[in-house]
RNA sequence: GGGGCGUUAGCUCAGUUGGUUAGAGCGCUUGCUCGACACGCAAGAGGCCAGAGGUUCGAAUCCUCUACGCCCCA
């Protein structure tokens, strides 16, 4: 008789049994493996990174999904990697070096780049290590890396084919510049949050006020006028901003052509205060009247809009700052030099001195950050590289409109496709130095080639920038694969079958996958997109280091086990919401490993195999009909829960999942099949304790196999004690998933069954209502609708109730001292004397007849309702009649019990 | 400003196509060393289903508006 630990002890199963799996090979999979193929690719983690709970839930479902697929027989791999995360990982050196008192520039290109490469062998990567202690399945033979050879080969060869279908062009663009990363960013990658920023009205003196007509000059002291007098004295036009430094650049004011306080003075010339130039006033519809003053200060190198309008206006274009974010001498000496958030203050003083500033007010707006840095971004125009995002997007949103690519949960798809249908150009060009080089040399005459071999020519030279990360992230579903190979693991395992990520980066690399997929294989990369939701505090607060309630995941399985960690996380994730966790609901569902533990250790135990059952050739059940009610009723469950369950997984529904087995586990089988068996094991009658326990095992052995995918380790655990099984390539792991025989679903088993229960609970109900000790066993009557099955039934209950006897009768008759249970479907009769107080009883009576009557008039309302008994279906109604009439036949006996209680006691 | 999602027990969430007395986990109260489990067992308290209106015989569920909260985009 195996004996386990009283309680369940992950730490002293899950890195044995981890190191067994992958000695095994049981996470490896080649392409010629029995099976259709399955296939997932992990969103490749930064280098840099280490495990947060976020990668603890993507990583856990990725594996819940791997592990189900290949229990179902399908050739199932999970490719590992990593992203080598251009900026992220440039900064990690980048600081080294400045503690070293040297940096990057000191070290020259080559020698960084090896000094890069040098830390991410050492200490990058690390966060892979770490999902292993969750349990992850994933082929670890086939890790590869977004900075690899293959992996870069596959990046030159989609650089060099779209910019030879036209697709990646170099042009001078407005783009998000982060002047402390010192790079462009592309527009995903900047973060809005609204701040209270200021807004400073000054005005721009008119250059030539003689050139403006007397009578709109008159006018300037009327408030609904366009023209404003500084306190200088000036006349001139007022505008607003909430970066006062970009006036250091403007090249022109705009109005609206139908705004009449302006119509007077569009084409005349402002005065620049602090340099020495004039520009115009242009009339542009952009231009909202109704803000600020009307008029629009035009910066066409630091503003999307603005530069919009100077196309169109043909205006001039003035660069203020550089690479740091400090202005250059082209502001003039007065301001060159600073920074521009101090420059901002210094232009708002001297507007001050000039007599031109109005005022400053208070201003909510939206503000960039930088992604990785949180610098504020400042848009700039630079000359970069872009990819021509049109015709890409356009592919992807017909695939995913025509469902060859779908969104779990549904609900995703439409901000998707909004998304696809109104994105911008991507700018791919990065001021950093790891990453992939462009492609791209520059002759001696200027001259441009973009080559797939390195060009190694007198006086040409390579650009010097690398491409944005997600430029090789996005060809991860295929170049994992060894594309544009045609490999057998691509011809294999592409399309992949389920991407699994966070909502939040859809946008980022979701979009992207699908786009380049489609249009350099003509596939899409995966067939589903499952979108779970974000990891949250229990109040649903984002986790972060300064709020201090960031959850680490390692923490949690070193102290609570990997099965529970994964199961709390899990049982959170309901489809399209986002996922709270705390620590001590992981303390909870700890409990349920337990649980599921002393589950196994019962069967164990006391259910040890018993050879020549009669009818259970290999290892099978007994025939069904022959089995005893609660059997039926278990296997009955059993196949609920299964159908229940499996539906779930297949919908990605984690929390249904979740909730279903742990019902199934707890409520019903521990809770009351094991009870129920345990008359049989502890009887005499041998051959029926040998048909209990091999049931028992067998309902064991398939709710383990549908509980392995979420908790892997206990299971595997409970499963080999069970089956004998040696380990290795002998493993629940890569067991059958199992299946439920129709037969089982028995609807007079549970009938039957939820009489007996019902029963059982009001018995329990009145002992503990009336302080009668579990131990104190007592004599029940009772008086069925169905007397045989109480009949047959008698001794379960009183097995399952703690009852010295159950006798069925036909009808209760009244008896001195007794008192009557009511339930469901009849009444019990327990003998009061010496087993109650009747003054508890009493009341217990009373509240159940207040209860009772409630019912009856509730229902009564509804009977009395013409509309209902008219209107509601024929059953609806007549199963309010009967519910009256029931109501009505419990009243009256509870009446009369309360009757002969009153007078025994009086 | 545009769009989306949410509001159910102290906390976090379920609640199928409208149909008994709205459920679970955690927390709380009471009792319990009954031959798996005190990481347990049994019982219990706790809800105007955000608010208002509408549809319907009947609404947590369908519709409209309001309030509050969150997210994405500009």
């Amino acid at each position: 008789m195996p004996q386990l630990p009283k309680a369940y002890d992950p730490a002293a199963v899950e890195s044995a049994l981890y190191e067994d799996w992958r000695a095994a090979g049981l996470f490896h999979a080649e392409p010629d493996d029995d099976g259709e193929p399955f296939s997932i690719v992990i969103p490749p983690p930064n280098v840099t990174g280490s495990l947060h709970v976020g990668h603890a839930l993507d990583n856990t479902i990725q594996d819940v999904i791997i592990r189900r697929a290949r229990m179902q027989g399908r050739n199932a791999v999970w490719i590992p990697g990593t992203d080598h995360a251009g900026i992220a990982t440039q900064n990690v050196v980048e600081k080294q070096l400045a503690a070293e008192g040297t940096d990057r520039h000191a070290l020259g290109r080559e020698a960084f780049l090896e000094r890069v490469w040098e830390w991410k062998e050492r200490s990058g990567g690390q966060i892979l290590n770490q999902l292993e202690k969750l349990g992850a399945s994933a082929d670890w033979d086939r890790e590869v890396f977004t900075f690899d050879g293959p992996r870069s080969e596959a990046v030159r060869e989609v650089f060099v084919a779209l910019y030879e279908q036209g697709l990646i062009y170099r042009g001078e663009r407005l783009i998000n510049w982060c002047v402390r990363c010192h790079t462009a960013l592309s527009d995903i990658e900047v973060e809005h949050e609204d701040e209270t920023g200021e807004l400073a009205r000054f005005v721009y003196p008119l250059a030539d006020p003689d050139a403006v007509p007397a009578e709109v000059l008159a006018t300037v002291d009327d408030d609904a006028a366009g023209l404003t007098r500084a306190r200088s004295g000036e006349v001139g036009i007022e505008v607003a901003t909430t970066r006062a430094e970009t006036m250091l650049g403007d090249t022109a004011i705009a109005v609206h052509p139908d705004d009449e306080r302006y119509a007077a003075v569009i084409g005349l010339e402002v005065r620049h205060p602090f340099q020495d130039r004039t520009f115009a006033v242009v009339a542009d519809d952009y231009v909202d009247p109704d803000f600020g003053s009307g008029a629009v200060k035009i910066t066409p190198a630091h503003d999307p809009n603005d530069l919009a309008i100077a196309e169109r206006h043909d205006l001039d274009v003035i660069d203020i700052m550089d690479d740091t974010g400090v202005l250059t001498e082209v502001v003039g000496e007065r301001f060159a030099g600073q920074d521009r958030l101090v420059a901002r203050g210094s232009v708002k003083a001297a507007l001050a001195e000039a007599g031109l500033l109005l005022r400053v007010d208070d201003h909510e707006h939206s503000i960039g950050h930088c992604s990785r840095c949180h610098t504020v971004i400042e848009p700039r125009l630079s000359l970069q590289w872009f990819v021509a995002m049109r015709q890409l997007a356009d592919k992807a949103a017909a695939a995913v409109r025509d469902g060859r690519t779908v969104f779990v949960p549904a609900s995703r798809t439409g901000p998707f496709l909004e998304w696809l249908d109104n994105l911008h150009d991507w700018c791919i060009s990065r001021q950093i130095w790891w990453g992939h080089r462009i492609p791209a040399w520059y002759g001696p005459e200027g001259e441009i080639r973009v080559s797939r071999t390195d060009i190694d020519e007198e006086g040409w030279t390579q650009d010097e920038d690398v491409l944005d990360t997600w430029f090789s992230s996005q060809l991860w579903p295929f170049s994992v694969f060894g594309w544009p190979e045609q490999t057998p693991e691509l011809q294999t395992w592409f399309p992949t079958s389920v991407l699994v990520t966070g909502y939040d980066i859809n946008t980022f690399w979701v979009s992207r996958m699908l786009m380049i997929s489609l249009w350099f294989t003509g596939e899409v990369p995966f067939h589903v997109v499952h979108n779970h939701g974000l990891v949250r505090d229990e109040h649903g607060k984002k986790m972060s280091k300064s709020f201090g309630n960031v959850i680490d995941p390692l923490d949690l399985v070193e102290r609570f086990g990997a099965d529970a960690t994964r199961f709390a996380l899990l049982r959170s994730a309901a489809p399209g919401s986002d996922v709270p966790l705390a620590e001590e609901w992981v303390e909870g569902t700890k409990r349920f490993a337990n649980k599921l533990w002393n589950v196994g250790g019962f069967v164990l135990s006391r259910m040890e195999e018993s050879a020549g059952l009669p009818g259970t050739e290999g290892g099978g059940l007994p025939p069904f009909t022959e089995l005893p009610l609660e059997d039926r009723w278990m296997l009955s469950r059993l196949h609920a829960a299964h159908t229940a369950a499996d539906v779930a997984y297949d919908a990605y529904d984690w929390a249904t999942v979740c909730r279903t087995l742990f019902h199934f586990l707890w409520d019903e089988m521990a809770d009351w099949y094991i009870e129920a068996v345990k008359l049989r094991l502890y009887g005499d009658d041998a051959a029926a304790a040998a048909t209990a326990r091999r049931v028992g095992r067998f309902v064991l052995d398939h709710v383990l196999r549908l509980l392995h995918p979420v908790m892997p380790f206990v299971t595997e655990t409970l499963w080999r004690e069970l089956t004998g099984a040696a380990g290795g390539q002998d493993s629940l792991m890569v067991a059958d998933w199992p299946t439920a025989a129709a037969e089982w679903h028995d609807a007079d088993a549970e009938a039957d069954f939820a009489v007996l229960q019902d029963l059982v609970t009001e018995v329990n109900r009145f002992r503990s209502q009336n302080g009668i000790p579990p131990s104190k066993r007592f004599p029940l009557v009772v008086a069925a609708q169905d007397q045989a099955l109480l009949e047959r039934q008698g001794p379960l209950v009183a097995s399952l109730a703690g009852l010295s006897d159950v006798h069925p009768a036909g009808s209760l008759e009244e008896r001195k001292g007794c008192t009557t249970i009511q339930f469901g479907a009849g009444q019990a009769q327990v003998d009061l004397t010496g087993l109650i107080d009747v003054e508890a009883e009493l009341a217990r009576l009373d509240k159940e007849l207040t209860r009772t009557q409630g019912d009856l008039q509730r229902v009564d309302g509804k009977l009395a309702n013409e509309g209902f008994t008219s209107r509601a279906p024929a059953e609806v109604v007549a199963k309010e009649r009967e519910k009256r009439a029931q109501a009505e036949t419990t009243i009256a006996e509870l009446e009369e019990r309360i009757a002969a209680l009153t007078a025994l006691a009086g």
